[in-house]
DNA sequence: GACGGCTCCAAA
DNA sequence: AACTTTTGGAGCCGTC
């Protein structure tokens, strides 16, 4: 079966080994299984106590371990420092499997929803009930056909799609995260609390006692107070505020920043710098960081696949992917050691170039800057209108200088911009839109297709009908980007496989986090943790990876994805 | 007091 | 600078 022979990073390997993994009541059940997911051999079950060892002895055979949820799993056994090659996270399978186009005729699409489904119904990345090692505490709760039938209709489901080898990767890509997210999880971001503690102190003044308002931001209040002669104002609250600033005689209808800004008021900037330094003391202040480091370390919370176009989220209260570069100074590599930072620039325009095959696009981007290239291309005047055009191409802007700009790009590029139309009429009909290698976008609510009914039926005011096309466009708007988003991060994910492996391969088989080893990962930006004089190999490492996460995505075409690499210190020097 | 909806802002 | 996409979280505010 040729779909199941589809690794990241394009090893072969000629002889496909799985082992499913599930409990049981006398502890955990390790089986073999053959490539269409039946057994292949006998099971053999092992005490709780003993999973890790024994997870550590087959790996030798670089199995592909079968499991419902990688954190589940692979929490416990990181903890008794046994690293695994590969995975299938059936959980994480399923979701897409479910939804596909690819499979859309399966049996697994076409069952009723299930236990399977449960990261539909419940948010994704919801804590299992039990851990690996609380075995004997909780009743063994996985039916062992559970995982053996899931796994055998996955495989089903792959081999009848139409082009297995295109799910297959991308199945393949998602468990990786998996596996990454796991590990960077358990070994944590360096996080210096003692330099954190001084960016808040220079910002907001002393950490104050339990529920006082820092010195800084009090003084700031004061100054707010006293500009718009409203001594018990308190700022957070839009009402009030908006209030305020209508006495005073400023007229807005939104207390947003950039709103703000436009005005011309004394009590302007106090507003403006309170809103900034209540931010940081609320989002990444003094609880947040008793809360989320421990032992020098930030131990993120990130969920693969939360996001509906396959990026991943984060949850926990970390904000792992929305780390402010406020704060990035604090974190600092270990004494001896390096962070090389790697993004990739451009990522999503060049990811519609490649999607579309356009080739003038694609040219464009050969040279560095795609931005300077679309510029030389003749579509627009200057660079900044082929970013703000390039943007509202894909986020499907309708007005403004985005809007605007659109037809010249159309006109360069046809093939580019019709991908994203077509995308988006789909999407105003409510139709599903696939990524790159298979991921497919949910349909719209039963709300959503009953307002259209409305829109165009026989009593549909004009009303109904202007809502009606404003949530088909609407909808329009999100096909048209998921595409774009949804591919990209496959694109980030076979990098970051690609990449996880050649770190593992090039350490000599130490420990994760005795040589260099991912620390972050931020959707088209990653961090590896490294020692000063493998520098150079990792920087190799990551440009290889991105290259070879082009080829597995977009084989022969001659699409460029360059990065932007910077060894530092810490992370605020970066960019 | 809990909860849902809202506004605002951080990231890509 | 937004416009136009996807998120998570804090705080406010009305309702239960």
């Amino acid at each position: 079966m040729r779909a199941a022979d589809t690794t990241v990073g394009g090893i072969p390997h000629n002889e496909m080994v799985f082992v499913a993994v599930f409990s049981l009541p006398g502890g955990v059940a390790l089986q073999r299984l053959a490539d269409d997911g039946t057994l292949d051999g006998t099971v053999r079950v092992v005490a709780g106590a003993d999973f890790a060892a024994a997870v550590a002895d087959l790996e030798r055979q670089h199995p592909r371990w079968v499991w419902d949820d990688t954190p589940r799993w692979y929490a416990g056994l990181l903890e008794a420092h046994v690293r695994v090659e590969r995975c299938v996270d059936l959980r994480l399978s399923h979701a897409i499997l479910r939804n596909s186009s690819l499979t859309a005729g399966s049996a697994l699409a076409t069952a009723p929803v299930c236990s399977w489904d449960r990261g539909a119904l419940e948010p994704p990345g919801t804590p299992p009930e039990h851990t690996l090692f609380d075995l004997d505490e909780v009743p063994a709760d996985d039916s062992t056909e559970d995982t053996l039938a899931e796994f055998a209709a996955q495989r089903d489901a792959i081999a009848g799609a139409g082009d297995p080898a295109r799910i297959g990767l991308l199945l393949a890509a998602e468990s990786a995260g998996a596996l990454v997210a796991a590990e960077m999880m358990h070994s944590g971001l360096p996080w210096r609390a003692d330099i954190h503690n001084e960016i808040l102190e220079r910002h907001l003044g002393p950490r104050p006692v339990s529920g006082q308002r820092p010195a800084l931001l009090d003084a700031t209040l004061r100054r707010l107070r006293a500009e718009l002669e409203a001594p018990t104002l308190n700022p957070d609250s839009p009402s009030e505020l908006l209030k305020a600033l209508d006495i005073a005689g400023l007229m807005v209808t939104s207390t947003k920043s950039w709103e703000l800004k436009k005005l011309k008021h004394p009590a302007i900037q106090p507003l403006l710098e309170y809103k900034k330094l209540a931010r940081l003391l609320a989002a990444n202040g003094w609880h947040w960081l008793d809360s989320n480091v421990r032992d020098g370390r930030f131990h993120p919370e990130y969920v693969p696949g939360g996001v509906v176009t396959g990026r991943w989220a984060s949850t926990g209260g970390g904000g792992a992917l929305q780390l402010p570069k406020q704060i990035r100074g604090a974190v600092v590599a270990d004494a001896g050691w390096k962070f090389v930072v790697a993004d990739a620039s451009q990522l999503e325009p060049r990811i519609l170039a490649a999607l579309s095959g356009d080739r003038g696009m694609v040219e464009a981007g050969s040279a560095g800057d795609l931005y300077a290239g679309i510029v030389a291309g003749g579509a627009v005047e200057t660079r900044d209108q082929a970013k703000v055009s390039m943007l509202g191409a894909m986020y499907g802007a309708t007005s403004g200088e985005s809007g605007r700009l659109m037809p010249q790009l159309t006109k360069t590029y046809p093939r580019a911009i019709a991908m994203v139309e077509q995308a988006a009429r789909a999407g105003e009909r409510g139709e599903v839109v696939t990524t790159r290698l298979g991921r497919s976008s949910p349909r719209p609510s039963a709300e959503w297709y009953a307002g259209q009914a409305d829109g165009y039926g026989e009593n549909a005011t004009e009303a109904d009908a202007s809502r009606a096309r404003g949530q088909a466009r609407s909808w329009g708007r999100f096909t048209r980007n998921f595409i774009v988003q949804g591919s990209a991060a496959e694109w980030a994910l076979c990098w970051m496989a690609n990449l996880r492996r050649a770190l593992h391969e090039s350490s000599g088989g130490t420990w994760i986090t005795d040589s260099p080893h991912l620390v972050f990962f931020m959707h088209d930006e990653v961090v590896v943790h490294c020692q000063a004089d493998r520098v150079d190999a990792v920087e190799a490492a990551v440009r290889t990876a991105a290259e070879e996460a082009g080829r597995l995505m977009f084989g022969a075409l001659p699409v460029t994805f360059p990065l932007t690499v910077a060894t530092v210190d810490d992370y605020g020097q970066a960019k």
